[in-house]
DNA sequence: TATATTATATTGTAAATGCAACAAAAATTG
DNA sequence: CAATTTTTGTTGCATTTACAATATAATATA
């Protein structure tokens, strides 16, 4: 069954690909709307969460993100409560670029999922997260620099 | 549904994260290991057609393709049928290697694929496969100049 | 509570990535 | 069959990506 792997990274490079072209347009480069999209559903997270969630190396997300902060679409806060942590808010235009992010992963997920009936796409979802979650602790593991056998 | 393309994007780069970690220890570069197994799988095919096929910019592929030449793990042929194709083939080298990749992706797919059922697995393929061929058009299109409405 | 460990963020550096532009062979078209 | 368009491959350049190393705050441990 590795083609299942496989299917998983063409539709991901598929649409990656496509969304970096797409969002040039709001002078967002390669990478940034992954981040600016989660910043604006979830105002406040910090960047270690972000690169986790995303699962993209930690070094890489900050610079997307200080990038980001630089472009004017989101901002770093200083948390007072823990002085090491830094939350991200989206700005205005931060919040309008959104609104288009938005509108081309509606679109994207229409062509993907066409011909798909309700069923097959909460089956697909369900299935998904189930791999989703069974790889995380592996991710971390080799990131932290675990050694898996096989 | 958004979030089955998400669901989609933090698999993908899971395990692409933790392939290129692994394939260090062969020298592998970021990326390379993809090339390696297709042409082990499909020795002849072409650069162009490659790509393709894993969704990836031609240029980002001729690069990976020609570091895994000079590195011994495949070789250019010259198509006397058509002189502008170069058809690949691993060399010993590429062969000793994809045994290899190949055990780190049963490995993977073994742990991505805990706890689903033989019909869950067939179900899933065949969703990914429909779902692949829906964004493939698209992707071709964008990648060309086009420009999608939404 | 002092010390060690972990969590978060940053920067230097080397490498991959992808767009633009080009070249040459092949296929299509008028 | 000549001219145009498409296919395949390459290189220059700007940018992202990620490993290593560093810093500092927070947490755990002895």
């Amino acid at each position: 069954m590795k083609e299942i792997l496989r299917e998983i990274g063409m539709i991901a490079r598929a649409f990656d690909s496509i969304s970096n072209i797409e969002f040039k347009e709001l002078d967002l480069t390669k990478g940034q709307y992954l981040y600016l999209v989660r910043i604006c559903e979830e105002p406040g997270i910090i960047q270690e969460k972000l690169a986790e969630m995303i699962k993209v190396d930690r070094t890489t997300a900050a610079r997307a993100i200080s990038k980001l902060e630089i472009q004017g679409f989101i901002e770093k806060k200083k948390d007072e409560d823990n002085k090491k942590n830094k939350k991200l808010y989206p700005s205005e235009k931060g919040r309008e670029a959104y609104l288009f992010l938005k509108r081309e992963a509606d679109y994207s997920d229409q062509v993907a999922l066409a011909g798909l009936s309700n069923k097959d796409k909460e089956a697909l979802l369900k299935l998904l997260h189930k791999v989703r979650t069974n790889i995380e602790g592996d991710w971390e593991f080799v990131k932290k620099g675990g050694k898996r056998n096989y």
